[in-house]
RNA sequence: GGGUAGGUUCCCGAGUGGCCAAAGGGAGCAGACUGUAAAUCUGCCGUCGCAGACUUCGGUGGUUCGAAUCCACCCCUGCCCA
């Protein structure tokens, strides 16, 4: 019998190394790389399952700790699991909750058995753990889970990166204790910030508990990208081949072709979504504000060479108009094209790496779009 | 015609002698956003500018060292009465 989360390398880049690759899944096959928009309360913003399949969305993100939070993980599985909740029958990843040890980090205090959080909803204590993710996980019915781990800063003292990269080796394998089911799989999350030899320490020291994916986590906290590069750089060597490898929180879509060319096979980012409700589309100039007065009168889509719903029945200047206006509609329409430019992207990416162009396609990319403008 | 309440920077609206280029909203303009405490947040918002200077609070003329604020007259608006 094969294994339900079997990864296959399809084939990897003559001209990059960049690979290209097939995860299977209980709830289907994901070709990557992929990207993945988040969902973090059990759904997309503002965009349904329905149009997330039609913009070839593969699997989605969503999160524990917040789900957790609310409605709770046992109304969940009493609805059958997350799938059937919110009605995506495609894969799901869930994290594990690790984030919110970074962002809430105002509202938490860590010791070596877990982590104790403020409800940012309410105040009320919150204990978290490797036990008390995997469990929730479980009840939620993803099928990748995240390892519970210690996310730190940028910038971070080498004495706390080492504690927090050995605290989170320690908790994976809590995790992987904890786990009971054979149909979710657990990736772990290598950390160490920003030194390489940590980060290479990390890799190794997980790689050998073979484990059926990796996350990198604790990139892109607001470092310049060239040192995440390097931290890529640095792992790319070291990772388990056969494994898919997934960079937490990014990106943008120049770091996902730096990150694809760095043998990242998996992304996930709000950076798409939020960005969209903000007023910001992605387009073949760069990122465009859109809700910016230059546009208020241009009757083209946000992007000529975009096949997004939006693109194909809408102009800029309504989009402008809409989100000026504050209709929840024009929120949508961002949020759908933005989406769409990222899963398009990795659609490019695959066939280039299946063709061996990849480096012939980013610098193309970039002479189109530009270098630093995302 | 009589009475009454008012006219403030794009709009609404505070301010009733100096701490006022004038509170607070709104609108407008711009920026940020990368495992989502985000349909959020930040900045600008009379003119020129480094300091600082200059022109504004219906109009005109006064009082005062000093007026958006006090006085006189005029213009305009809402409401009530004839």
């Amino acid at each position: 019998m094969s294994k339900p989360f079997e990864f296959e390398l399809l084939h990897v880049c003559k001209q990059t190394g960049a690979r290209r690759g097939r995860l299977h899944t209980p709830h289907g096959v994901i070709e990557t790389p992929v990207y993945m928009p988040v969902g973090t309360q059990a759904s997309v913003k503002t965009v349904s399952p329905e149009e997330l399949k039609a913009l070839n969305a593969q699997i989605i993100l969503s999160n524990t700790y917040h789900l957790h939070l609310r409605p709770g993980e046992q109304l969940i599985a009493d609805a059958g699991d997350l799938h059937a909740f919110m009605n995506w029958d495609r894969p799901i990843l869930t994290d594990s909750g690790g984030f919110q040890v970074f962002s809430l980090a105002s509202l938490r205090k860590i010791t070596e058995q877990g982590v104790t959080f403020s409800s940012h909803l309410d105040g009320s204590r919150q204990f978290f753990s490797p036990e008390v993710s995997v469990g929730i996980q479980e009840k939620l019915g993803s099928d990748i889970a995240m390892q519970f781990d210690v996310c730190s800063a940028y910038p971070c003292e080498y004495a706390e990166a080492d504690k927090a990269m050995r605290r989170t080796v320690r908790w994976l394998t809590r995790c992987m204790d904890a786990k009971t089911r054979d149909d979710q799989a657990l990736f772990g999350i290598v950390q160490g910030a920003f030194y390489r030899d940590l980060r290479v320490e990390c890799a190794r020291q997980m790689a050998a508990l073979d484990l059926p994916g990796y996350g990198i986590g604790g990139l892109s906290v607001g470092e310049p990208k060239e040192i995440m590069y390097d931290i890529l750089d640095a792992l790319n060597p070291v990772m388990p081949q056969e494994k898919p490898r997934y960079l937490m929180g990014v990106g943008s879509p120049d770091c996902l072709i730096e990150g694809v060319l760095r043998g990242v096979d998996m992304f996930d980012c709000v950076l798409a979504t939020r960005v969209a409700r903000n007023g910001t589309v992605f387009t073949r100039s760069g990122r465009l504000v859109i809700r910016n007065a230059a546009y208020a009168r241009e009757f083209a889509p946000l992007d000529e060479t975009c096949d997004c719903y939006t693109c194909k029945n809408y102009t800029r200047a309504y989009v402008r108009h809409l989100l000026k206006a504050e209709e929840i509609f024009g929120l949508r329409l961002c949020s759908i094209h933005n989406l769409r430019f990222l899963t398009k992207l990795m659609e490019d990416i695959r066939s280039a790496i299946e063709q061996d162009a990849l480096r012939d396609f980013a610098e193309e990319f970039y002479a189109k779009h530009g270098r630093g403008n995302w």
